[in-house]
RNA sequence: AGGCACGUACGUCAAUGGUAGACGGCUUCCCUUACAAGGAAGAGGUUGGGGGUUCGAGUCCCUCCGUGCCUACCA
């Protein structure tokens, strides 16, 4: 047999992934046992424009070891993928590839213009879908969706018109965020807001009839073209004379009036606000209040209007500035301008300052909806967040939610299913037809604007299953398992699939939501494509493998982690490690194979005890997975494979497997060898999905797989995940072995102390007055021989060496000697045992002191004091053994 | 401005209120026939500072310092 010493990682990944898709491994009908339990995911559906990030790789990675462990615990596993249509971002896209053809989407008209994007979708959208393929998920490809599929855009017509006639989805005017190069509405989940060092300008406004003059602050002094009030506090005693008064409003001829509202803080600027209504979310809440008149200066283009007065119409409103600021100044009312940190609102997409406007816009309203999710948190505490510190966030978010703007003015997305009549009376339904017939007319016209690309994401859960038909995999799937995602679209997306689920379903969408850590760069800055800081996945796979790559970003779960490569370069290291002890027991297993009815008879010590760590590790492993705890998870693996495995039990094996004779106990041990490899396989498949596969089929023997998946093609993917008996968990063995580990440490310890060189053989006497401790030592007389490298060994009651002797105390009350006469510096050896006695010592006093305190013995657990008094007698004996030691040394 | 996290070894991170750990790095030795991407043995910590609760605190409470993130209408 031929294996190469080094893993190579792109080997592995090249077949094994079109093998499982084209087998029908993800999907859930491989299942055959119509009894089984059900475990279902929908992935968060990326942007069809989007390529795979680091967050993506995260999530993919700790959705799939969920899923391909449920598939190996025997559930029903459904991970549904798909796409997001992601209204503003595809449409720029195409948008930006137009113009290269010195086109704009106005030239083709919007039936070209979709249709130009249905097109760019088919050639380029979709990169992740290729991308998630190399990362090895699991996910049913089969029942792959897009928000933009006609049965996801019926479920999405059905919701709008269903709350519509409900009255829960209103049309009106109202201020909303503007995005004057988009050109198109934003909710305020789309805005956000950045800090921005700019001026504070004190405008003095005249009073009429009067020689007094108001003073006013801004930080856009273009708006006052808007003015129609100024407010007060009604509590300022500065101002309380002239609430009431007019104001001759500079640069027109209006005269707005002075108010008084609660909404001014007396303490800042000057105490006098402008009031802007048309372009301020404040000021219309306040012309509300006071029916103040709205005029709007500035356009959907951020240019002045007409209303702003001739000097001003048609310029840009930062132009507009400069001229109002300019003319204050002039008329000797600019009074003065300080510089002044702020924070201005941007489009999240194209980073155009927002402009607060008037518009007609569809809204949804929130409260029914908003206090379902909550009752259900309330009553079934439902999601359970995973780390919990969300669901406060969740939860504040959830009581301080407004009116959803739901309309956008783009031509990618769903058409708002809306229709006029000549006479300007609204329809709303599910189709044209439906529409003409409620409104009794053919002569409509459709609404133009689209909905928020977040109204379709929100009922994903249920959308992407068959909803509003109630179809075998909607009853088999929903409520979903879990949710996985980042932290950032808890408001956007996770609460309103709560709402709408809840809404639509009666049920929650899902149970759980386990939100990831944030990957950081190296200086702990967010990844971000304007930064440049970004590390892609891809480039990692290449070069340190999938498999790898997974295990870092398993063990970083909920964390935010600083990217560190030197992390993946170990578990390449690991993964190397994995590949050279299967080499190893493929080089050794000729006659023999994968046999697991081996593993229920073991008898040697180091079988019962490497049965007994898989079993405790395989329990273990599974309570972290169920537990999210990924990191544990990886840790446990880690561990076990290395450590147990391949440090202790295939080099205590060794000399069996390899020995040169046929023989039936050669056989057997090289059985045991793979059996334990097969298992350790399977532990390991979730997160490591190639090298497990490829290593798996190279095993010999008819390796069988779980009861559901019988009759399915062979692979590790549909094998049966190792419970874990508690019948198979050995404690005495795992004391046993402990104790030979420890001697052999031990004398490892002192010969690299003493420099005794590797390739010198040196006597060992071991001594234990216990009985089964020197059966223990006796019987693995050859292995540990081999293993610290000594020409013999004896195991007696005591001690009986030479005073030329290096020792250590071991636990039980055994000891162990070498004899190194001539090479011995007894001064030396003194000073090791007396730095060995000063630890003991050390440990023993802390101990003591805990047990002098009389509220100790009597308030702790009597299991904890036992404990304590237990290592006290174990120390107590230890040391006085040292001290004979020393003594002896004299 | 409020809210929420976080601060542990040189680095990145763990640790149901019960003797502070892992991986990488570092030091010494070894190409021992699975693996030098390896093996063996080590060094390295007043858990950001201070106070409190407790028999016992990295963990719970208060406070200060530092760092992130989220929310917000201060013109």
């Amino acid at each position: 047999m031929d294996i190469p010493k080094q893993y190579d990682p792109k080997e592995a990944e090249q077949h094994h992934y079109e093998r499982w898709e084209r087998s029908g491994f993800f999907a859930p009908e491989i299942n055959k046992d119509p009894a089984a339990e059900v475990f279902s995911i929908v992935i968060p559906p990326p942007n069809v424009t989007g390529s795979l990030h680091m967050g993506h790789a995260l999530q993919h990675t700790l959705m799939d070891v969920m899923t391909r462990h449920k598939r190996m615990c025997g559930y029903r596993t459904l991970w549904l993928p798909g796409m997001d249509h992601a209204g503003i971002s595809t449409q720029l896209m195409v948008s930006r590839a137009l113009k290269e053809e010195g086109k704009s989407r106005h030239d083709l008209g919007r039936e070209k213009f979709v249709e130009r994007v249905w097109q760019w979708k088919a050639e380029s959208g979709g990169q992740i879908t290729v991308q998630m393929r190399r990362e090895g998920a699991s996910v049913d490809w089969s029942r792959e969706k897009f928000t933009m599929d006609e049965d996801l855009s019926r479920a999405v017509y059905e919701v709008f018109v269903r709350l519509y006639e409900e009255g829960m989805i209103y049309r009106g005017n109202r201020i909303v965020n503007w995005c004057p190069h988009d050109q198109t509405v934003l909710s305020d989940l789309e805005v956000e807001k950045l800090p921005q060092s700019g001026k504070l300008y004190y405008l003095q406004y005249p009073i009429k009839n009067s020689e007094r003059h108001v003073t006013v602050a801004t930080t856009r002094p273009e708006t006052m073209l808007g003015d129609t009030a100024v407010a007060v506090s009604p509590t300022d005693d500065r101002y309380r004379d002239l609430v009431g008064e007019t104001v001759l409003l500079p640069l027109t001829n209006r005269e707005i009036p002075i108010i008084a509202d609660e909404y001014v803080d007396p303490e800042f600027g000057t105490g006098a606000v402008k009031v802007t209504p048309a372009h301020d979310p404040n000021d219309y809440e306040m012309g509300l209040r006071h029916s103040l008149p709205e005029v709007v200066v500035i356009d959907l283009y951020a240019k002045m209007t007409a209303d702003a007065g001739a000097d001003f119409a048609g310029l840009d409103r930062y132009k507009a500035r400069e001229k109002v600021v300019a003319d204050f100044e002039s008329l000797g009312l600019l009074e003065k301008v300080v510089d002044y940190e702020f924070s201005i609102s941007k489009c999240e997409r194209c980073k155009t300052v927002i402009e607060p406007l008037i518009s007609l816009q569809w809204f949804m309203k929130m409260d029914q909806v908003r206090d379902l999710a909550l009752d259900l948190l309330a009553r079934e505490h439902k999601p359970r967040f995973v780390p919990e510190t969300y669901e406060k966030i969740y939860t504040n978010w959830l009581e301080n939610l407004r009116d959803w703007t739901i309309s956008r003015q783009l031509w990618w997305g769903h058409q708002i299913p809306a229709w006029y009549t000549p006479d300007g009376q609204v329809v709303v339904a599910r189709s044209e037809e439906e529409a003409r017939e409620k409104a009794g007319t053919s002569e409509l016209t459709r609404d133009p604007d689209v909905l928020d690309t977040w109204f379709s994401s929100a009922l994903w859960p249920f959308s992407t299953l068959g909803w509003p038909n109630e179809t075998d995999d909607l009853k088999t799937f929903y409520p979903t398992s879990v949710l996985v995602t980042a932290r950032d679209i808890i408001f956007l997306w996770v609460s309103r699939m709560v709402m709408s689920g809840m809404k639509f379903m009666g049920k929650e969408p899902f149970a759980d939501v386990y939100v990831t850590g944030t990957v950081l760069d190296s200086q702990g800055q967010r990844m971000s494509k304007t930064k440049r800081n970004g590390i892609d996945p891809l480039e990692v796979f290449d070069k340190y493998g999938v498999d790898a790559t997974r295990l870092t970003l398993a063990q970083i779960g909920s964390t935010d982690t600083r990217w560190n490569e030197k992390q993946v370069e170990s578990y390449r290291n690991f993964a190397n490690k994995i590949w050279n002890a299967a080499r190893f027991c493929l080089l050794n297993s000729d006659g023999a194979e994968v046999k697991p009815e081996t593993l229920d008879n073991a008898s040697a010590l180091q079988d019962r005890w490497i049965v007994s760590r898989l079993n405790k590790t395989a329990r273990d492993l599974n309570a972290a997975i169920n537990a999210y705890e990924f990191h544990q998870a990886v840790q446990l693996l880690y561990h076990f494979f290395w450590d147990d495995f391949c440090d202790w039990y295939i080099e205590l094996s060794k000399s069996d497997v390899t020995a040169e004779q046929e023989s039936a106990a050669r056989t057997e041990a090289r059985t045991r060898l793979l059996t334990v490899l097969e298992q350790a396989l399977r532990l390991l498949h979730p997160f490591m999905p190639y090298i497990t596969e490829e290593l798996w089929q190279r095993l010999p023997g008819e390796k069988h797989l779980h009861s559901a998946y019988a009759g399915a093609e062979p692979t590790v993917m549909l094998t049966a995940f190792p419970a874990g008996n508690a019948n198979l968990i050995d404690e005495a063995a795992e004391s046993e072995m402990q104790a030979i580990i420890e001697l052999i440490s031990r004398v490892r310890n002192i010969r690299s102390e003493m420099n005794i060189k590797p390739s010198e053989r040196i006597p060992v006497i071991v001594a234990a007055s216990d009985e089964n401790l020197r059966r223990v030592f006796s019987s693995a007389r050859e292995q540990i021989s081999r293993l610290v490298r000594a020409s013999e060994i004896s195991v007696n009651g005591q001690v009986e060496a030479p005073r030329a002797s290096a020792r250590a105390v071991l636990t039980g009350g055994a000891e162990v000697a070498i004899p190194l006469e001539g090479l011995i510096d007894f001064e030396q050896e003194r000073r090791r045992l007396q730095r060995e006695q000063e630890k003991l010592q050390a440990e023993a006093k802390k101990l003591e002191a805990q047990l002098e305190n009389p509220n100790f013995v009597s308030r702790a657990p009597a299991e904890r004091v036992n404990e304590v008094r237990a290592r006290i007698a174990e120390i107590a004996q230890q040391s006085a053994q040292l001290q004979q030691t020393v003594e002896n040394l004299q």
